[in-house]
DNA sequence: GACCTTTTCTTGAAAGTTTAACTAGATAGG
DNA sequence: CCTATCTAGTTAAACTTTCAAGAAAAGGTC
C-alpha cells in the first residue's frame, strides 16, 4: 500500500515536461550539494557529512549526550548504521559511550571535549560552505519558499502522517 | 580557495534562525526522500536509486549505449564508482560492455533487452512514488519555484562556472 | 619516431551502509 | 512469579562507495 496509486487503475500518470525538468534539476542539485559538503567535511574535519551531523546533534543535547535511538531518529538513520558510526567516532576520541542508568539496555552517546573542540574548529568552514552554496545564491523569497517546500515534502514522508508506516524508519 | 570567505576575515557569518530552520528542513526532506526512493526501487527493481538512474540514462541514449565517461558525467558519479556499478548490472544481465570502435581505450555501456524490459516494468511504480512524494504535494507555483531554486544551486556547484574546479567532479 | 602528458577505464583495499539475526533487559498478562 | 512479547542496541556478512594506484591508448612536441 506504499506505492499503489495508478497501480490499481493501470494507467500511469507520467511526468510532464516541466515536471521532468524539475525532477532532474532536483536530483542534479541535491547530489552535487551533498557531494560538495561531504568532500568539504572529509577534507576539513576528517569525516563524512552525516557523522558531522551526529556531533552537532550531540553538541546541542542537554548534557551533550543522547540515547542511541533518539540520536538515530533525529538524524534519520537506522540504529545499525548509528552503531557503526559511533564506533568510528569513538575511535577518533570525539564520542564516548556511557551506560544509561535508568535502562540497562540503553547507551548514551556522549560528545567528548575533544569532539566539542573539533566541532568548534570545523563549524565556521562548514557554515561558510553551506552559505556559499545555498543562502548566498538565493533571494530571501526563494529561501522562504524552499523552507516551505521542504517542510511539505518532509511531512509527507514522515512515518507518521496519513499512512503510518513502520516504527519510525524501516 | 574552495571554502574561504570568512576564513580570510576571521568573522564567521552564522546562520540566522530562519536559515537554520530552512537548512534543517532541507536536510531532513532530502534524506527522507532519497531513503524512500532507494527503498522503493530496492524492493520493486532490486537495485538502488542511482543504478536505476544509470539504466534510465542508457534507455534514452541514441542506440541505448553510452561511453562510460559520459554516463558518469551525466549521473554525477566518479568513473570508479561507475565501473563497479556497471559490473554489478552486467551480472544482472541488464547492461553489457562493448568496446568502442573509434577509441580503443573506450567502452560503451549498452542496455540489454532484459534491462530495457525491467525498466519498463518498474518505471510506473517509480514515477508513482516520485509523484506521490513530490508533485502531488506541491502547488504549481511551488513546483516552478523548486525548479528555479534547484537550477541556481546546481549552477553554483557545477565544476564550470566562476571558479573552475577539477575536471568535472573531484 | 621517441618522449612526455593526458585521457579512459579498471582494480584492490579500506571505509561505510544495509539486512537479517541475535543478546539482553523491559513490559504485560495471566 | 512465568511466560510471551517488545524494545535497545550490537553484530556478521553482503554489498556499495571511496581512495589511491595503475595499465593502456591517444595526443602533442621536438
Amino acid at each position: 500500500m506504499t506505492t499503489a496509486s495508478t497501480a490499481s487503475t493501470g494507467a500511469t500518470r507520467w511526468l510532464t515536461d516541466e515536471e521532468q525538468r524539475v525532477w532532474r534539476a532536483y536530483l542534479h542539485a541535491t547530489t552535487l550539494l551533498e557531494d560538495h559538503l561531504d568532500r568539504q567535511l572529509q577534507r576539513d574535519a576528517g569525516m563524512p557529512h552525516i557523522y558531522y551531523g551526529l556531533l552537532v546533534q550531540l553538541s546541542q543535547a542537554p548534557r551533550r549526550r543522547m540515547r542511541m535511538t533518539e540520536l538515530a531518529r533525529n538524524v534519520k538513520i537506522t540504529r545499525s548504521r548509528l552503531s557503526h558510526a559511533i564506533a568510528r567516532l569513538e575511535k577518533n576520541g570525539w564520542v564516548r559511550r556511557e551506560e544509561c542508568p535508568s535502562d540497562k539496555r540503553g547507551q548514551n552517546a556522549v560528545l567528548t571535549d575533544d569532539g566539542y573542540a573539533m566541532l568548534g574548529r570545523s563549524a565556521p568552514g562548514h557554515v561558510d560552505a553551506v552559505r556559499q552554496a545555498l543562502f548566498d545564491r538565493l533571494t530571501p523569497e526563494q529561501v522562504r519558499s524552499l523552507g516551505d517546500i521542504m517542510r511539505v515534502l518532509a511531512s509527507g514522508l514522515e512515518p507518521e502522517g496519513t499512512d503510518a508506516d513502520l516504527p519510525w524508519l524501516r
